[in-house]
RNA sequence: GCCGUUAUAGCUCAGUAGGUAGAGCGUAUCCUUGGUAAGGAUAAGGUCACCGGUUCAAUCCCGGUUAACGGCUCCA
């Protein structure tokens, strides 16, 4: 006999040979008939697995995540039956679980278009009905290769033919359909039973832009039909809070063919923009930053100079000045750069920490351009610390410090990636492993998580970034750390030591907002538009009742406007419920109700954003609430 | 850049099986002076994204361009 330790400790005898599905039987019927797989030692398994010696077992079931994925992924596999059948000789490329539901990409000589979708899905369903059992496979690499070059699956040939020497090939099979899969799957497609597809979109082979491009179909799947309903439900909840929606609803900014990524800042959005940037200086000031403004042309030979040619070209935009060719900076390290070198520095002046609020233009492609997240001119909150070698574990955790405390401001939840050398970059190999084990014994000197990025750093160097989700859940990276030996390499810096001797310092670029673009979308979808008083482009709308309440309402707007408060007064002819309508719609943070009873003893009626209730305070006590507020920079979320 | 979809008033969308368009919201003017989420009337507002083609006639059909949207690739 064999022990098996099931999740809850308890540890049962088994006969060698004994299934998952007769140990899940042996537990309790109802288990037998949830369970689609399970974790033998940390593994997840079918249930056709047979144990053959102790093993700790956890059964899964659509409850669990792990449940959930191996029945998305064969979703993946039933949607590639429905199309094999529907669209015979579609060519199989891969099919994975991905969050919420799975995808298969095809390469077929059909375009599939959205109606293709219900054929698929009502196919799918029918063949879900049948009640296939998925059934596992091991075969040679020979008989692999055989059986998936009869049936011109290419792509699967490729799969097979890339796989290590001692790898074990399988194939899983329900009715008529079997695909090249190391598993696991569900016992059969009556397991699939909520799903939906989503959407058709083009990607490339392997993910390389070098490969053909397939045709991917998305679909969604949960345990049952009232979660997906609950995710789709979600999702239009999610789009409410889209910053392109509301960037138009609250007259923030707006995006023109005339200038395509090339965003337009409304007044509104202009009071966003400037906060953000007076908090950042506050900030930087304190913490022995100075600020310095470079140009946003320069001449080609600095770039030449700085690596950007060689390495940024095709993101670049240029001009010819009296026949002397300039380029639009994608960075600002560059004027840094020229920066430094204005005078001779000593290790004294060490470190220097020099912020710029620098506009950069990038060519992004086309496809890339995303409202606010993703443009062409954008803003970053930048600085360049030059430093001792020694200084540099004492700088970057003081950057990560700052990036913690700004994102904890304004409430964001964050994670944190290590980029590491990218194929096209400059340097040499040592370099590169300092710097990015000096990243590293920060990060752990925080004793923060992050996941390894790989190849995916600055062309001068390796870079800490740090992520916010938008809407959708799609990540973002916002404020980055960047370590960089080349630039003052290239650049010839020097800093006179203790020795009298030129030395060269060290270099982080860093970003905390990242762009103040990207971070006023993230912001935007964050708070669903309803910005924290601080922020908050209108603090404050007074509703006079009627016209005769104009007068106080005036006095009011203007003890408030002294005290820099943001404020304004609908005198409109209109009722009083259509202004409090209106002052909900657009997200303004308190309505203040004037009429004879406030006007008579010097009061406000304040209805806060979000409530129905309201106070009647007086004046000052008003005064005093809304500084403290804006002080404390409070967040307040929408219930 | 690539794949797919889309483009009608400031916004959200109808519409025309080819005969130059309509609603709601918003805007303007007038009436209403109203106490916590939409009072009423009237009016203005569109080369139906742009450029070609087919046609007696194109917003509609066809081709191209541009932009937006969902992805891929890329990235702050």
């Amino acid at each position: 006999m064999i022990k098996v330790t099931l999740k809850d400790g308890s540890v049962r005898e088994a006969a060698p040979g004994t299934t998952i599905s007769e140990l899940a039987a042996s537990i309790s019927q109802g288990l037998a008939r949830a369970a689609i797989a399970a974790k033998v030692n940390g593994k997840v398994k079918d249930l056709s697995y047979s144990l053959t010696e102790d093993a700790s077992v956890e059964i899964l079931t659509l409850d669990n995540e792990e449940g959930l994925e191996v029945m998305r992924h064969s979703a993946s596999h039933l949607l590639a039956q429905a199309v094999k059948n529907l669209f015979p000789g579609t060519i199989l490329g891969i099919g994975p679980a991905i969050a919420n539901g799975f995808y298969y990409d095809f390469d077929s000589g059909h375009t599939f278009i959205p109606e293709d979708l219900e054929k698929i899905e009502s196919e799918m369903k029918r063949l879900s009905k049948q009640e296939y059992p998925f059934q596992y496979q091991e075969i040679s690499r020979k008989d692999a290769l055989a059986y998936f070059q009869n049936k011109q699956e290419k792509y699967k040939v490729e799969l097979i033919n890339d796989l290590p020497e001692d790898a074990r090939i399988s194939m899983y099979t329900q009715g008529d359909f079997t695909d090249l899969c190391a598993g696991p799957h569900v016992p059969s497609t009556k397991f699939i039973k909520a799903f939906k597809l989503q959407s058709i979109a083009g990607a490339y082979w392997r993910g390389s832009e070098k490969n053909k491009m397939l045709q991917r179909i998305y679909g969604l799947a949960f345990a049952k039909s009232s979660d997906l309903e609950d995710y789709i439900f979600k999702l239009e909840e999610a789009k409410r809070r889209d910053h392109r929606k509301l960037g138009l609803d609250l007259d923030l900014f707006s995006l023109h063919d005339e200038g395509p990524g090339f965003p337009f800042f409304h007044p509104k959005g202009m009071v966003l923009r400037n906060t953000l940037e007076d908090f950042w200086r506050k900030e930087h000031q304190k913490r022995g930053y100075v600020e310095i403004k470079t140009p946003i042309i320069l001449n080609q030979g600095l770039w030449e100079q700085s690596g950007h040619w060689d390495h940024y070209k095709e993101n670049m935009y240029f001009t010819v000045i009296d026949d002397q060719r300039y380029c639009v900076k994608p960075m600002n390290c560059p004027g840094g750069m020229i920066m430094y070198r204005t005078k001779l520095r000593s290790y004294r002046d060490l470190p220097i920490r020099c912020g710029e609020l620098g506009l950069v233009h990038r060519h992004e492609l086309s496809g890339a351009l995303h409202g606010l997240l993703r443009v062409r001119n954008f803003t970053q909150d930048d600085a360049h610390i030059f430093m001792l070698p020694s200084q540099i574990k004492e700088e970057i955790i003081g950057v990560i410090n700052l990036v913690d405390y700004f994102y904890h401001v304004f409430g964001f939840e964050y994670h944190v990636e290590l980029s590491t050398r990218p194929e096209k970059s400059m340097g040499s190999d040592a370099d590169w492993e300092m710097a990015t084990n000096a990243l590293k014994e920060a990060l752990d000197a925080k004793g923060m998580d992050y996941k390894i990025n790989s190849g995916d750093g600055a062309f001068y160097g390796p870079k800490i970034d740090f992520h916010l989700k938008d809407c959708l859940g799609r990540t973002w990276q916002c404020g980055t750390i960047q370590l960089d030996f080349q630039m003052p390499e290239k650049f010839d810096l020097t800093y006179v030591g203790e020795d009298g001797e030129k030395h060269r310092p060290v270099m982080i670029h860093r970003v905390v907002y990242g762009s103040i673009e990207r971070f006023i979308a993230l912001l935007t979808e964050h708070y669903a538009g309803a910005f924290p008083l601080w922020l908050a482009p209108v603090q404050v709308r007074i509703l006079p009742i009627s016209d005769r309440h104009n007068a106080y309402a005036g006095k009011v707007q203007t003890l408030l406007k002294e005290q820099d408060i943001r404020i304004e007064t609908d005198d409109r002819r209109e009722k009083i419920n259509y202004k409090i309508r209106e002052v909900q719609t657009e997200k303004i943070p308190f309505a203040l109700v004037v009429g004879d009873k406030e006007a008579e003893e010097g009061t406000v009626a304040v209805r806060r954003y979000g409530q129905q209730n309201t106070n009647t305070l007086k004046l000052q006590d008003f005064i005093d609430l809304m500084q403290e507020e804006i002080k404390s920079k409070k967040v307040i979320f929408e219930g």
